[in-house]
DNA sequence: GACGTCCTGCTATTTTTGTCGCGGAGATGT
DNA sequence: ACATCTCCGCGACAAAAATAGCAGGACGTC
């Protein structure tokens, strides 16, 4: 059973995780209310099982009630995210999403965030030598 | 009026999607070699149908064949998936993004890339101020 | 003009998903 | 102890998705 290397999620599931990864941990409930449209309760309780048969989430018992979270940290997660649409979209260029990124909505970087990029291209140009 | 808002996509079709995107255009054939595993051409075909039909895909007849491309066009596809995997992975922070994929693989930035990008800053703290 | 190739559109069938109701297992309150 | 509340798991069914078989049209070749 090594076959769930990349495994595709069904569209369900993937709103699932992706309110999961939003979230951080959520218990059903939390889900469910994260979720556009009405769904019951248990329906979402029997995704979020499948979910963990096919070890995309697991949960801990917190007294009571199940909270779940992704078995694949956060990080993780994103930056294989991030590669997938690098790769579908941007012909596998970073920079062309840092410019599209700083390009489009420059307005949502404080002065903060721009310092500390400018930092980072420094670093990398020094280590690029 | 195709109300195509936030159309969810079924693992196929988000595949083959996915290979238009990255190919640009494509006939049934060149789809079917882009997807892993093995998949008869009518099905790639059908599928096809469908994306039409739903509306995220069209064709255009070349001599005898079909060539498939995307209805909405790259550039904007791109910039909402960047935004949902923003809104998912990132706290909603473009910032963090930057960070992460100058941080994570920097080697893969040209001195021009970088260039660009230092560039870009220096514009957005003009236009911050 | 008969034949083989390449392509397309349907349509039927099989598989997978998606949904939810119902029963049970604690906890809680009276 | 009983009624009640909450939350869980299972199993059954409906709905959607995925796959592929088949017939037909346009070309090119001999």
């Amino acid at each position: 059973m090594t076959a769930s290397r990349h495994a595709v999620l069904t569209k369900r599931e993937r709103q699932i995780m992706d309110a999961l990864y939003r979230l951080g941990r959520a218990t059903a409930a939390e889900i469910r209310e994260s979720l556009p449209g009405q769904t019951s309760d248990s329906t979402v309780r029997t995704q979020l099982r499948v979910l963990e048969e096919k070890g995309h989430a697991r949960h801990e018992e917190h007294g009571l009630r199940f909270v779940y979270l992704p078995t694949v940290p956060r990080h993780t997660a994103r930056k294989s995210a991030l590669n997938h649409l690098v790769d579908t979209f941007f012909d596998g260029s970073h920079a062309k999403v840092v410019t599209t990124l700083l390009g489009s909505d420059a307005a949502r970087l404080s002065d903060d965030d721009l310092d500390r990029i400018a930092e980072l291209i420094a670093s990398a140009r020094k280590a690029g030598r």
